[in-house]
DNA sequence: CGATTCAGTTTGCATAGCAAAGTATATTGC
DNA sequence: GCAATATACTTTGCTATGCAAACTGAATCG
């Protein structure tokens, strides 16, 4: 493994909270504001201003519609997004390959 | 996988320069350096900066030294230091071991 | 000696993440 | 019907962080 690999990491997906969304939405292909803070715990604060830097990555589309009478946010990856995430899994997973667990 | 695994990673560990020295010393066991400057990438100021991160962590070891008139500063990992990696390398397998590379 | 190199450390700054507060609409209790 | 609470977010404020560039001090070179 290159030894200058960490020049190539995505920072915008190493941030875990990012990533941790990340990997719900490489999964499940469409959740909402609500599913994603259910399901990873982080504030509304923090799925809001993290999904901002997703969004102006062009790594996530954001969809806001309304459910009923109720604001709904939806998000999706983009194929670049989903591009990166694998690229930046490629990366990570051969970084820590030489290490043991 | 837990949803919340985000909450657990080591961030001390997780940033991609310091991630890049401990794998270093997690295979050599110590390092001078220099040794480390070339091997990584780094500028000097960064191996410092961040190596006072890991001696404050508890993670390595830092020996001062005179090699012939010219000071030598060399690092190894400490026990709490090669848990750590394995705990931090344990579980963002984990995370990435469940997206596709 | 004066200039340059080597081995680090310190400083300055722009950015980042996080919690808490704020906004706007909807619903519930009385 | 209106005050209070809840829902779905966004914005703000603060602290901390990484990084490059400047700096320090000693040693070697010309």
């Amino acid at each position: 493994m290159d030894s200058t690999w960490h020049n190539t990491i995505d920072k915008v997906i190493h941030e875990p909270a990012r990533l941790s969304m990340l990997a719900c939405l490489y999964v499940v292909e469409s959740a909402d504001f609500v599913f994603l803070q259910r399901q990873t715990g982080l504030t509304g604060g923090n799925i809001s201003s993290h999904m901002s830097k997703l969004e102006d990555a062009g790594y996530v589309k954001v969809v806001k519609t309304f459910v009923g009478k109720r604001p709904n946010t939806s998000f999706q990856l983009t194929p670049k997004g989903r591009g990166s995430l694998e690229t930046y899994c490629g990366t990570m997973k051969q970084v820590l390959g030489d290490l043991a667990d």
